[in-house]
DNA sequence: CTTTTTGCAAATGATTTGCATTAAC
DNA sequence: GTTAATGCAAATCATTTGCAAAAAG
């Protein structure tokens, strides 16, 4: 109960955890996305003004990127499509795109700790992440790419 | 010899083979990059400039994309970094990326025909390909990270 | 009351598009 | 001679930046 930062920590006590202010399109935008995950920065920000009434783009530009330099968001980036946020920070998991509409799904236990992953250096380099993308179409889109080939 | 499109086939026939009609940019981007793998868009734009004389930057993303669109060129989209090409297409290999410079170089090898990698479906989604992104710094990256570290 | 955030406008960077000109087939 | 490829300028899209005003600690 006394727990400074309980894994079920709301967004305020998250925010104060890594340093960063409380405000209102902070928590706002964590809390929204706690429950939208993949979420573009438009969605977002749609998101958090229909709780606060006008937020500036730029402002939720500005929590995204303060939020996931702190750990407290992911941001994933699947080429060709608007970068998508998500508060699952604590595991590693990997996603799914649709190549069309950029919907963005998590993949569980297909890549765990999986020793196929691992890999500490190459070419010299020092690696420090892996991340995985499966590239397809959604079910909505397989639809629609059906209908069009027929 | 007489192999329509052999394994070594040279430009102008890759691009013959696929209905591309051949043009000098063309050939000098697909000769250029495949002794310069992963160079960004700037880069072939350099390297075939080089060997022509002016070419427009817009014919060079024209020449990228319809190779890339024929299976005669590979796309490599790191977030936050411009695109990147090469020529190896064939194998299915994966990248390191260096977080700084965007240096990107071949990982072979580590993960092939894995099977935590084999997923038809997932979430509905109809998967066709699967990516892998390794993180890192590259040889001269680490070594300015350190001195600014020290 | 000091420092961080927000809002607004303008800038950036990579890439794409429209249209007239030129070159492949 | 058609059709596709180029050059050039202007547009687009997601995102970042600069600076003044407002709010958090």
């Amino acid at each position: 109960m006394n727990d400074p930062t309980p894994r079920t920590a709301g967004p305020a006590e998250q925010l104060r955890a890594v340093g960063l202010r409380v405000t209102a399109p902070r928590v706002a935008t964590l809390d929204w996305l706690s429950g939208h995950p993949h979420a573009t920065a438009d969605q977002v920000a749609a998101g958090v003004r229909a709780r606060l009434g006008s937020v500036s783009i730029q402002a939720v530009y500005d929590v995204l990127h303060a939020c996931a330099e702190n750990g407290l968001l992911r941001r994933i980036e699947p080429a060709g499509h608007p970068a998508r946020y998500e508060t699952r920070t604590e595991d590693e998991h990997h996603h799914v795109v649709c190549r069309l509409c950029g919907r963005t799904e998590d993949v569980d236990g297909v890549v765990g700790a999986d020793p196929c992953l691992d890999l500490p250096h190459a070419q010299g380099f020092v690696v420090d992440a892996s991340e995985v993308v499966f590239w397809g179409l959604c079910p909505d889109c397989t639809e629609v790419a059906d209908s069009i080939d027929a």
